[in-house]
DNA sequence: TTTATATATAACCATATAGTTAAATAACCA
DNA sequence: TGGTTATTTAACTATATGGTTATATATAAA
């Protein structure tokens, strides 16, 4: 599993993750800064490991000063992510059941070929 | 990592997965249907399993039809995870230099304690 | 009752993930 | 130089994931 959409989602998949790109997203701050709330429950090196996780799907960058990796969160990382859930909005909102009825006319041909013993149809 | 959120996210992490989704958001399919495209990559009972893991996180649901199991996409499942997105949202749109701004006068008080030398401080 | 279709389960394998402890590297400070 | 702080890397372990093939189950059809 290598496409970036892919990488973006697993990296959200833990919430030590999620709860690193909330502190970020706050303002830059080390890597020691970032692991602290965490130490009671994890390593260092294992807060690390997550901070490259991070690095790999985009969504964080470390840049230099002196002997600190101040990190910064790039949520443009999230862009793709967003956009993909985005087109299943549709289906949670209001206008759904009156979508869904739209769809059901749309979508009426079979798609399903071949098919011999009243097997079901897809929504038509 | 069992909560909900991580789940979604995990299960969104797969292109196959993805695609099932993307399959079923046009209506309901029976197991072998969704199963069709990809059976040149995989076997049956790999989709099988992707089809436990969409399921297990709410992504989907199975009825009984027959020997059929049609499946139905339910993307109110991915209501948390939009949500979880969208808070990050405004550091990808236009007004995101603003609003960069804004936050640092929101943020200047230190959050890191117990500096001595020179720590590189936080957004300010 | 037998056969065919649809789907699920079992047992297994390879690789990835998330953690550990211990040691290495890098930069600063006295 | 030597010591301290910040961070990374190495080596290891346990569990999870994603795939396989072979087998089992359930329903329908002949």
């Amino acid at each position: 599993m290598h496409d970036a959409l892919s990488q973006t989602f697993a990296a959200l998949a833990d919430p030590t993750r999620r709860a690193i790109l909330s502190r970020l997203s706050k303002g830059e701050a080390s890597v020691t800064d970032v692991a602290r709330p965490f130490l009671r429950d994890m390593s260092l090196p294992a807060v690390t490991k997550h901070l490259k996780v991070l690095e790999r799907s985009g969504l964080i960058t470390k840049t230099r000063q002196a002997q600190w990796r101040p990190c910064k969160i790039n949520a443009q990382g999230l862009r793709g992510a967003a956009d993909w859930i985005e087109d299943y909005r549709r289906f949670w909102e209001e206008s759904f059941d009156r979508l869904e009825a739209y769809l059901k006319t749309v979508t009426a041909k079979p798609a399903m070929k071949g098919r011999k013993r009243g097997k079901p149809k897809q929504a038509q």
